[in-house]
DNA sequence: TATCCCCTTCGAGTTGTTAGAAGGCAAGTC
DNA sequence: GACTTGCCTTCTAACAACTCGAAGGGGATA
């Protein structure tokens, strides 16, 4: 049994979002003590848990909150949980390369600055090389 | 010469997008033609791409600000520069290990889907195996 | 009893994006 | 010339997902 500044800090989420997650459904366990405060079990931390991966990987909270309705409703919903486990599974993936085509043009600039700063010889490590005259400054 | 229709479909960022970030001063070099429309070429189409990769990678609108305005004033910020870039190096870095550990999750969901639906057998592949009272229906 | 501390709800603010309305300008067509 | 089409503009509003602060309550401890 939890308090909610106990699990916000074992996910990393903050109480704000675990409020907002509850009020919005996206919690269907979570229970109250005699004092109306939210008491957790490690279930509840699960749940949490997904809803953290779902939104981290762009999920939108109101297809969250279908997917754990989905879950709610028993086996015969096992089908349409799957289309969506799968094209999650398929958005994340192109999410972390998009991530990598990022990190390699910010590994660019982080080069381009050492080099101005080690050597004081500022090479144009920008993409469109030919157009030197424009590159007048460099980024 | 690009119509911010062009730019938009070039880097695949909104036309939308694209007209807050020109009106909140992140793409300094935007010229207007005898009409007032927006007239792009292909420095300006770089400054797009930079602000999209930063936003990309959660850096927020007012610091990619703070960066371009430090690249318009001159050598003499490189080194503040450099240390952006690291920062953001270093937090995309931890942000693509995290998108890891979130497809893993979201794999052991997709397993588990796909062996309810081939052998009709749930196994539970929820980590806490021991709470199986708990979890009496899959999730 | 007073002071903490954590909890609650409610309403408002923030960020970044998206959308729609209302209108200007130019090119083409009847 | 009038009209339509199409792209552009600005302005305002809506939206998602938080984030925060105010106002108040319950319980433990000094």
């Amino acid at each position: 049994m939890y308090t909610i500044q106990e699990v916000s800090q074992k996910v990393h989420v903050s109480t704000y979002s675990i409020r907002y997650y509850d009020d919005h459904g996206l919690l269907p366990t979570v229970k109250r003590d005699e004092n109306n405060s939210r008491v957790f079990d490690d279930v509840d931390i699960e749940w949490v848990e997904i809803v953290t991966c779902l939104r981290a990987t762009g999920m939108p909270l109101a297809k969250i909150k279908h997917y754990i309705e989905l879950c709610l409703e028993g086996d015969q919903t096992v089908p349409e949980r799957y289309r969506i486990m799968v094209e999650q599974q398929r958005e994340t993936m192109a999410q972390a390369e998009k991530i990598q085509a990022h990190l390699r043009l910010i590994n660019k600039k982080v080069d381009h600055y050492a080099n101005v700063l080690i050597n004081n010889k500022p090479d144009t490590l920008m993409p469109n090389k030919h157009l030197e005259k424009i590159y007048t400054q460099d980024y």
